[in-house]
DNA sequence: CACTCCACTTGTATAATACAAGTATATACT
DNA sequence: AGTATATACTTGTATTATACAAGTGGAGTG
């Protein structure tokens, strides 16, 4: 890897953040913030197998948070907590058919705003940033 | 664009906010945060020619928000405010010796850190990579 | 010269987060 | 078996980045 491609993506994800965070942040989308929004499409992709703990570290966020975010989608409707039956101390958590709806809608406006921007790429473009940011993603994971 | 990339980048950004947040938000890296950082960075860039207004603007930042952290360099002796000769209102902002050290020691750690990450990628994955995010960045600033 | 507009600062509220303390269960060691 | 330690979670509190609102003083326009 060059040096300048490292100065290059050092920047842009800098101003990436604050430019995502000013997209997403004090602004719902739909119905749901980045936050909830993330934890509802977690909690749905590893269903009913995950409680706050495993939930926190995928996230890296502290356990409390979640518990807290976990608490706001339950009383919503979004999702249930029902008790791990192999561990007395955890919950799993399970996404409602509410919060399934819910998540599928804020996905689609997500997405609109995303073609938006993407309006003019090409296909090529678009298929290697998304395969890129998955790469980049994953590599996130490995490192702790 | 093909729907299946809107649907990759979409959920990968999501992903990417929450990670790069975690990894730069409530932890200093070098001595500077993130918010501060680019401030920093975008006032070097501009070299004096640029208010609070103007940086605001680019950072689709409250004004508000933008003047706190400019006082906060200026406390540090990072920046000065000098008042605009062309407009009482107005200040321009500069970067002073003091701060120049301090962005490149920061630039250089951050890079660190992003070198690591991308240890094992190629150069034109990680060429292809920084054009990409460089472009995404810019599409954001014709939406407004 | 009066009125509106704008750059900036300061006060206040909110939201996402971390850290700390507390509870209840699980696990390990003797 | 009993005790000590670790773990999953909740709740209390502090911090930080942000927005919005109000205020000040200079700018621009009729």
């Amino acid at each position: 890897m060059e040096k300048r491609s490292i100065e290059t993506i050092e920047l842009e994800m800098a101003v990436l953040v604050r430019r995502l965070t000013s997209l997403t942040t004090y602004k719902k989308i739909g119905n749901l913030d980045r936050a909830a929004y993330l934890l509802l499409h977690q909690i749905a992709f590893n269903n009913g197998t995950a409680g706050v703990k495993v939930i926190s570290d995928e996230f890296q966020l502290d356990i409390s948070t979640v518990s807290r975010q976990a608490a706001a989608l339950e009383n919503k409707g979004y999702i249930t907590r029902i008790p791990d039956p192999e561990d007395g101390r955890a919950y799993l958590l399970q996404i409602t058919e509410l919060g399934g709806e819910i998540l599928d809608e804020n996905r689609q406006v997500r997405q609109e705003i995303m073609g938006k921007l993407l309006m003019n790429w090409s296909d090529e473009e678009g298929d290697s940033f998304g395969e890129l940011l998955r790469k980049f993603n994953a590599t996130f994971l490995e490192e702790d």
